[in-house]
DNA sequence: CAGCTGACAAAGA
DNA sequence: ATCTTTGCCAGCT
């Protein structure tokens, strides 16, 4: 249906974007819920392109550890950190606090 | 043209 | 319990 040309890439671009404020989702569940549950890298990888793609919340993207993994591929590696925060996030040592109590499942708030 | 890398994850040994 | 290996898709060398 959607005339899209980068399935993965496109979606996993709009799942982020759904994101809302304070919420915190993992790789590997944008994956699962694309339909490609290992293909938690290449979720990554539509990362490291969000840049170029629009305004993609890449910070609320985080492993299945709450780890800010990507915090290097932001402008400064604090600045992953530092937008968490903001949105109410706390952030310890690079990880998420309270990662599943923030945690936001695509497959559960959206639908295919 | 062909192979490697990469912001992960889960299974096997 | 820890370490190693494979799978995924797209972009780069």
């Amino acid at each position: 249906m959607n005339s899209n040309q980068q399935n993965f890439f496109n979606d996993v671009y709009e799942v982020v974007r759904q994101i809302p404020e304070g919420r915190v989702t993992s790789y590997g569940a944008i994956a699962s819920f694309l339909g490609a549950k290992s293909g938690a890298r290449t979720v990554g990888f539509a990362m490291n392109a969000s840049h170029v793609a629009g305004d993609i919340p890449a910070h609320r993207v985080v492993n299945r550890k709450g780890m800010l993994t990507g915090k290097n591929h932001f402008g400064h590696p604090l600045e992953m950190q530092k937008l968490l925060e903001q949105e109410g996030i706390r952030v310890k040592n690079d990880c998420v606090v309270d990662f599943e109590d923030h945690f936001w499942d695509p497959s559960v708030h959206l639908t295919l």
